[in-house]
DNA sequence: GTGATGAGTGAGCAA
DNA sequence: TTGCTCACTCATCAC
């Protein structure tokens, strides 16, 4: 049941650094700067930190049994320690997901106004036409300056992409 | 020059927590848990916190001649330390203000959404006018239904406004 | 050295 | 008691 680590006996490689019981594990790099809090100086743990940290109140009560106060204190610490760790991890990875999140709103949005930037060139092509039948009052066809109506109900009918600077301009 | 902070003689008011000089000083509320680092024991510190943190290299040096050696690394070390808590505040600064700033270009971009919402309706009608042109070949007016080029001719020529839904049809 | 940032820690709030 | 978040510290990196 336990695992037994013991801070004392920890082989180092070196490269990512790692908190375990109260000791820095090096894993492959700087291969320098080894902290030693060592809690406990000669009693080996009775429970490893995943132990710890996932035991139950209660379970974790029969694990305690006949410890002095004090070590229960440590352990009960140590434990709320480990949890805290957990807890910064998780609220670190949150912020992060959340900026990630915002920003995925914010292009979805701009892809969305492109979108809708395109029916806007659509619309102005159709307001120079309409002011061509203003201007010619009835008589539509002969006034209408350089377009058709086949080439509204193009502009009108074609499905709306974003390309907004064609302003279809028919010979 | 010296302000001479003394940490033992620090007076507690209880309401935020600030750290000086080592100690904690509460300013009104919780009125427990003072934290007593208290770094130097018999000696007053020779530079505050804010002088340590804000002269230069050439000036610091100045006021640490004749102290002995261990006495120069452990002030040049809180000088590093009051630094960094610095750096760490900007940084906490600069997270949220850019969340913020990313919050706030999303609801532009929401706004430029709703503006060209409208644009969209306008279009809609549009189409249906086009249609009409369409069915009627070259025989426009007697044969656009329900629809006028006044009436498009004011559909054409409104302000884009955000009124998304307004799908004009005149009697 | 200086500034920035990730991770670990304790304080303190809220549920 | 638990989970979260803030402010601080330290290690580490880039300049």
């Amino acid at each position: 049941m336990c695992v037994c680590f013991c801070p004392s006996r920890v082989t180092i490689s070196v490269l990512t650094r790692r908190k375990t019981e109260d000791s820095w594990i090096m894993t492959e790099r700087s291969s320098k700067a080894l902290k030693v809090k060592q809690e406990c100086g000669e009693n080996v743990p009775f429970l490893s930190d995943s132990e710890l940290m996932s035991l139950s109140v209660r379970e974790l009560n029969l694990h305690l049994r006949g410890l002095p106060r004090d070590e229960i204190q440590k352990l009960k610490q140590r434990r709320r320690t480990l949890k805290n760790r957990g807890y910064a991890a998780s609220c670190r990875v949150k912020r992060v997901s959340q900026r990630e999140a915002l920003e995925q709103q914010k292009m979805e949005l701009q892809r969305e106004v492109d979108r809708l930037g395109g029916l806007g060139a659509r619309l102005a092509a159709l307001q120079r036409f309409a002011r061509g039948l203003e201007a010619g009052g009835g008589n539509l066809l002969a006034t209408a300056p350089r377009l058709n109506t086949a080439s509204v109900i193009t502009i009108v009918k074609s499905p709306p992409q974003p390309q907004p600077q064609r302003e279809q301009e028919p010979s």
